[in-house]
DNA sequence: CAGCATCTTTACGAAAAACGGAAAGACCCT
DNA sequence: AGGGTCTTTCCGTTTTTCGTAAAGATGCTG
């Protein structure tokens, strides 16, 4: 039997003072209230009610049966309400994770604004340059570049964003000239540490004829932030992300090269992506800070 | 869905981190332990478990939903607990109801040793002539002579009795002769008021051979005591039951007359009783005073 | 006091729900 | 790349639950 129902049978009949009256409320037969209420019984040993054909009352084992439910009963639908309410109401901790780099420049300044928006809601933010486990490490969204194949998990285009390759005009005065991507092997190209044996850098023209060149140099990092570090102080080329950069291209701190090939480290679509758990029911707040973020962006990158 | 049982799903799904050996342990196939997780988070409008095939975490929303319930199940149980055990254990209020007399002169002297006995049951203890509505008027047992024929309840005889005629000896010394129950209608018989018309006694021979005789007095009263006074005050005639007037027979205050016939008002099965609900599930303190009632009146009035 | 209306309970056939097995898709480990 | 385990969905079967009907009980009323 299920006992929510049976209970709330139960409260029905003392409200009543009648199985039939519950029933007629309930729309349920007399029958079936009656076999509820016996079953009640017999699972707890116990006779609640006292009834003849005229008259019922509760028993002592009744009136406290009832007392203790009705408490128990205001409770689960607090919870549920409360439940329910977590789903719809932007509130609750997010959890985040993105590449450190993006994280920094334009999560966090953004941060301010969401949270001020929705006063409700906490943000647990981390970063770091390594994929995350969505459903194992617990985490709400993840910041990632480039589509992912995992069906179970949606990925949100944030913003589209193009690799490209930059160094100081320092660097580009006193070095050997660079006139196509083959003259990369002459210099010294700051890379990712990836763990992927030597690195290659991708190159496309026109869309088609895609090539790829390995480079070296004399720095390497995990770290986007550290490239760029170093890319300014003329320790050589980088390749970053356009947004990466904006600043340091507009004031001259980094000039670009290649400007007419596309690049990249693996695939060609360097785009950002919000990635989280597909869902029926996906909480208000992972999609409002998707939204705010894909606002955001749109108005700071393009 | 049985909420109760989803739920207790749901605890041994968190407690396993799997759906697959939460149904091992619980004797359910996987497919059904899935079907029980859906149905709540649908319930719900939640997602409570991020589930893919290899890892299985709570969500902020089944977090909070996994505390709650489980707050809630441990007072559903300790309800149970003590609803079961207000059956099993000798405890809680006993409603009694029983007529004055008896109650007077022997419900109410048992008392103190049945309190002391058990001294967690209390008992509310009501008198009255008038017979009781068990149902209605939530009493646990009425104390009662003869037998009922109501099926929905349980008579229980707690001793025989049987009826007789008496008089003080002042009033026979003075009075018409008495030999044989004819002559009372020359008496004062002090009589219940029944409202049932006029009083009639009944007469029963040798197990047989029943005559009835209308009867009148001086003195009628609703109260069995009140008749017993005016019997020892010589006022006339009373029918009183045996254990009602045994110190007065033995002490000489009253004389017992027509020894040789059975006397009553209507049957001659002038048991006392104690009538309470039939009930699967009798509770404790209800079929232990039956029992102590049942042997303290042997000792007393056999 | 007998008839009537209403109530509770049980029996029984029908409707609904839950179950397990199988199959498909996903995912981790080797 | 393949094996093994996991979750989910589909499907046929079993179990449970429901309403109707009938019987017994009870209080009211003419």
């Amino acid at each position: 039997m299920s006992w929510l129902k049976t209970v709330k049978i139960f409260e029905s009949v003392i409200q009543h003072r009648s199985l039939s009256a519950a029933g007629r409320n309930l729309g349920l037969s007399p029958a079936s209230v009656s076999r509820h209420m016996s079953a009640l019984e017999n699972d707890l040993g116990v006779r609640l009610l006292n009834r003849t054909s005229r008259r019922l009352s509760l028993t002592e084992a009744g009136q406290m049966y009832f007392e203790k439910i009705e408490a128990i009963l205001a409770q689960i639908e607090e919870t549920d309400r409360s439940v329910k309410q977590l789903h719809n109401a932007p509130k609750g901790v997010l959890r985040l994770h993105s590449r450190m780099l993006i994280g920094q420049q334009y999560i966090v300044p953004a941060m301010k604004k969401f949270l001020t928006k929705y006063p409700e809601i906490k943000v647990d933010l981390r970063l770091s340059n390594f994929p995350v486990d969505i459903v194992a490490d617990g985490v709400d969204i993840d910041i990632r570049m480039g589509k992912l194949a995992d069906s179970s998990l949606v990925a949100s285009k944030l913003a589209n964003s193009e690799r490209l390759l930059c160094a100081s005009p320092e660097y580009l005065a006193k070095c050997a000239p660079l006139e196509t991507p083959n003259d990369l092997a002459q210099h010294s190209c700051l890379t990712y540490r990836l763990d992927l044996g030597i690195p290659v850098w991708r190159f496309r023209v026109d869309g088609q004829n895609d090539f790829e060149i390995a480079v070296d140099g004399c720095f390497k990092s995990d770290s986007g932030a550290a490239i760029l570090t170093a890319a300014k102080a003329g320790l050589g080329i980088a390749m970053m992300n356009d947004w990466s950069v904006r600043d340091e291209l507009a004031d001259g701190q980094l000039v670009r090269i290649f400007q007419g090939y596309s690049v990249s480290f693996s695939e060609f679509d360097n785009g950002v992506y919000a990635v989280f758990q597909k869902s029926q029911h996906l909480p208000k707040k992972i999609r409002l800070f998707v939204d705010f973020l894909k606002a955001e962006l749109k108005n700071r990158l393009n």
